[in-house]
DNA sequence: TTTTAATATTTAACAATGTTAAATATATTT
DNA sequence: AAATATATTTAACATTGTTAAATATTAAAA
């Protein structure tokens, strides 16, 4: 029977919809089996007719918010100048979706998930969404090819370390605070990309991103 | 009376030695108010006497942490050449002890505690821990004034990121790889410090630290 | 269409958790 | 030794995840 995979697809929905409203809003924190069948409509027990246990439930999140970062990130640089530039924006655009959604990030790099499958989605989530713009860096040779994979992994750890800090250890304590660790950190990473280009150029662009767009 | 003093101080010793047992041993997930009275040999309703909550147990233990890791990072690194040398050998104990702690690195960073005052120990820690380094390397001229605040920073950073990602994404999924990453990180952030010296020197020097006393 | 069988959903129940209040044991004072 | 204060434990409650039994709903057969 076909009707009976539709109906179970939209009940897995309505329990999917239920829970990752609940991370957006509230973080990992306010999730409980029978909260998210109160939002989705049902009683406690159904939910397990279309999921293991929560755990499963709250995993098959990740991969929807994956593809809503990549879509944010994509949307809000498209329009930016090819090259740093973009590629700056785009690490920009990745912390902040995180800023935005502190539970999702708390779903991704805080909740202890027993070496699912899913992981590398997590693990590879900024390397992918910036590696059309890496390589082009590389065509163009704006970066050394060779250096490439050095700066990615820098890029990955500082702003993991960074988001860390700043949401889940308030430090800094301000977003203001945390732009300009975060501008420091990737003009660092990025500036010696062009030995023959100053170092303080790239600065300066970097610094002239404007501020303060979250709340 | 001192005697009741001196008798609360030893209660509150034996909660607080078994809950720290339990957190290097197996992490935040083993912790309940019962498991904890049971090792410490008294009724979970015992613990209330003299704590407010299992939480205002659990965060006491950052302190002791704190100084154990600072402890561990001084035996470690004490026989180093002073300078760089020394700074990247403290770095790596510190990283070290929460490989060798993952539940207190869990404490740490992963689990949330609402702005209470000790949060600055933790988030402060490693550059505390390395800052009397930091200053020799100023005062000797191994790195330049002006930027010692900025390597701190970009230091911590890079190792909270990669422990978050070692220790709780297993990626890399290896200790061997991990340190690969570490030095590499380690080698690029203080590479430029003396810009007279050629950074394949600084290089080898830093892989040449041993690799795989950790289980 | 009515009865029967299959399926979907909910309620009841259990074990584990943190926490508080009542009960009991222990120590201290008179 | 009796009375009182203190320390500790047991009982109880609310909340959690989960499973099994009970009930309601849908589909199939008559």
């Amino acid at each position: 029977m076909k009707n009976k995979e539709i109906q179970e697809q939209r009940m897995r929905g309505y329990f999917l919809d239920a829970t990752k409203e609940m991370v957006r809003a509230e973080g990992l924190k306010s999730l409980s089996v029978r909260s998210i069948a109160d939002k989705a409509g049902y009683s406690y027990a159904t939910m397990y007719s279309y999921f293991k246990d929560v755990n499963d439930l709250v995993f098959l999140c990740v991969q929807d918010f994956y593809e809503e970062c990549r879509q944010q990130v994509t949307d809000q640089t498209k329009k930016k100048e090819r090259g740093l530039k973009r590629l700056k924006a785009m690490v920009r655009a990745y912390a902040d979706f995180f800023v935005q959604y502190p539970g999702i990030f708390e779903l991704f790099f805080l909740e202890r998930m027993g070496n699912f499958k899913e992981s590398d989605v997590i693990n590879l989530s900024l390397d992918r969404i910036c590696e059309e713009e890496w390589n082009y860096c590389a065509a163009k040779g704006i970066i050394r090819a060779e250096e490439i994979e050095g700066m990615k992994a820098r890029t990955r750890y500082t702003i993991f370390g960074l988001l860390l800090m700043y949401l889940n250890r308030r430090a800094p304590s301000s977003y203001t605070e945390f732009l300009h660790l975060f501008n420091a950190q990737l003009d660092t990473i990025l500036e010696n990309s062009r030995p023959e280009q100053s170092s303080t150029t790239v600065n300066n662009s970097l610094i002239s991103i404007k501020v303060g767009n979250n709340k």
